[in-house]
DNA sequence: TTAGGGTTAG
């Protein structure tokens, strides 16, 4: 609730003047989003007997969605003796604007069973609040009464479009609106490159940026903030870094938003330094800023730096999330630091936070990689009467391979295979620890059950970066005109390495695949086709920025 | 007599 500036339950307006004498506009206005005001001022016009005055009713039920009184709102309108379309767009616009989509909806409705003519306002109001629906019907009905009604070139509720069927995941939709917009504003082209980015196509937004670079467009902030965020998907690092130099050497405001975004690229590309230099120099610092930082040292295996960052926001009183705990408690997995990770697990309480299942398993990835099985065990059973989810088994089980108690890891296994019986991946790990474990007739046995039901693991890559374009490799990718090349001078590699002492690790892939079979996996990972393409790509030197 | 579509962490 905002704060009232002079009083806090009676209107007094201008010194000694009543309420009757001042004009119950101007009160309302000055009353603002003040709930109990609003209500007085409610009382007065009913008494006064000027409730059938629409432009006031108006503004009073606007009032009152700013206030998150949406009830009341919605009462004052059901209540009204006369609607007219003011009330109602006014309605449907400050329903949207103030997050209470399925009353948008709900007077958007109303108009049209008054034959009231929505304007662009009202349309993209609407589409806004399918969006936050995630209802692809509702939004595709008011996309029919665009077209219908001739708003197919109006660049507000087009914008809209693009940006509620990215949101959606109906990309190509989303494509088609925005090719076909006569005039392309910049929010759609940042919905578009976002909506690219958001689903999982960052490449295709680092495209779009390019297109839009080539074509003139200017970009602004939200443009950068999607790149960025298609550069930490992508780990395109030079890229990214293109970006902060342009917002440095431009003067582009560094707000919290885009450096919260750039903190990210840097983390994600491997440049904690970088990352916690953009920290430094930001402004503002939100809950989302300082959780940022803390998973990126996390990610890297600095669990006390992500530890002392932690402990500073806390003193400057921030408010950690449940994300900043995932964050920390995460870090601490990493870093063995299973005491300070106790302790945070801890205090989440005095922040009325609950530990969730994703911290629950944090905790057993802690004790587990720590070495501590049996705690870690012994935490995942006490989570009943929460039956412990596949994934605390899954952390479990990586424990028990990482300190090779196979008789308990089959154990686990067990629990994985009862969980969660349709996850390739968990016949994947299944049969390599039954297999550690010696139970050849187990491993059949998975290896079998998987065959049958026709799953598979779903495919791993690694990219590498070279000249601002990132190259994506599978294990055993022979689809390059270059393959051939990069086969031979990994081949030279690997012989290089041996020389020097390496051996392979084949027990590492050890689904059932024949020792041939293993080697061959082991040497056309995709993490070393990658860099063998890196390396024979680049100068020497180049490609570690050295 | 009102008001708009895009951007950050797991």
């Amino acid at each position: 609730m905002k704060n009232f500036p002079h009083s806090s339950n009676t209107l007094s307006v201008n010194g000694n003047r009543t309420l009757a004498q001042v004009s119950p506009y101007r009160i309302l206005l000055k009353a603002g989003s003040h709930l109990q005001l609003l209500k007085q001022v409610h009382a007065h016009l009913v008494t006064t007997s000027r409730y059938h005055h629409l432009p006031l009713l108006t503004k009073l039920a606007t009032s009152a969605v700013s206030a998150g009184a949406i009830l009341y709102a919605q009462k004052l309108f059901l209540s009204a003796p006369t609607v007219d379309s003011f009330l109602l767009s006014s309605l449907v616009t400050t329903t949207s604007k103030f997050d209470f989509p399925l009353h948008t909806i709900f007077f958007y409705r109303h108009m049209l069973a008054r034959k009231i003519s929505p304007t662009n306002y009202t349309y993209t109001s609407v589409i806004k609040a399918s969006a936050k629906l995630k209802d692809l019907k509702a939004g595709k009905v008011v996309h029919c009464h665009v077209l219908a009604n001739g708003f197919r070139s109006d660049e507000f509720v087009q914008a809209a479009l693009v940006s509620f069927y990215a949101k959606i995941g109906e990309l190509e939709i989303a494509r088609k609106v925005f090719d076909e917009m006569p005039q392309r504003s910049i929010v759609a082209w940042n919905s578009m490159i976002s909506g690219y980015e958001q689903n999982g196509f960052a490449e295709e937004a680092i495209s779009l940026f390019y297109e839009m670079r080539e074509l003139g467009v200017q970009f602004d902030s939200a443009t950068l903030v999607s790149l960025l965020s298609a550069c930490a998907d992508t780990g395109a690092l030079e890229l990214g870094s293109w970006v902060h130099e342009y917002v440095k050497s431009n003067a582009i405001n560094l707000d919290v938003v885009l450096g919260t975004a750039l903190i990210n690229m840097y983390s994600k590309c491997g440049n904690v330094s970088k990352a916690r230099g953009v920290f430094n120099v930001m402004n503002e610092h939100n809950v989302v800023a300082w959780t940022t930082m803390i998973s990126g040292y996390g990610m890297h295996g600095y669990g006390k730096e992500a530890i002392d960052l932690f402990r500073l926001m806390l003193n400057l009183g921030m408010c950690p999330n449940e994300v900043t705990f995932i964050a920390v408690l995460s870090a601490c997995a990493h870093a063995g630091l299973f005491q300070e990770g106790r302790e945070a697990l801890a205090i989440m309480k005095d922040y009325s936070l609950v530990p969730g299942m994703e911290h629950h398993v944090c905790m057993v990835d802690m004790f587990g990689r720590a070495g501590l099985l049996s705690e870690a065990f012994q935490y995942a059973k006490e989570l009943n009467p929460v039956q412990p989810t596949p994934a605390v088994w899954t952390a479990l089980l990586g424990a028990c391979k990482m300190h090779k108690n196979y008789d308990l890891g089959v154990e686990v296994a067990d629990n994985l295979f009862v969980a969660e019986p349709d996850n390739a991946g968990h016949y994947v790990l299944l049969s390599n620890m039954y297999a550690l474990a010696g139970q050849m007739e187990r491993v059949e046995m998975v290896r079998n059950a998987m065959i049958s039901k026709g799953l598979k693991k779903p495919v791993g890559y690694s990219i590498v970066e070279i000249d601002q374009r990132a190259h994506l490799f599978s294990s055993g990718d022979m689809s390059r005109p270059e393959s051939m090349a990069i086969l031979q001078f990994l081949d030279e590699l690997i012989q290089q390495i041996k020389e020097a002492g390496y051996v392979p690790f084949s027990q590492a892939i050890l689904h059932e695949l024949e020792e041939e079979e293993k080697e061959y996996a082991l040497r056309y990972h995709s993490e070393k086709l990658a860099i063998a393409f890196g390396l024979l790509k680049t100068s020497p030197g180049e490609l570690l920025g050295l």
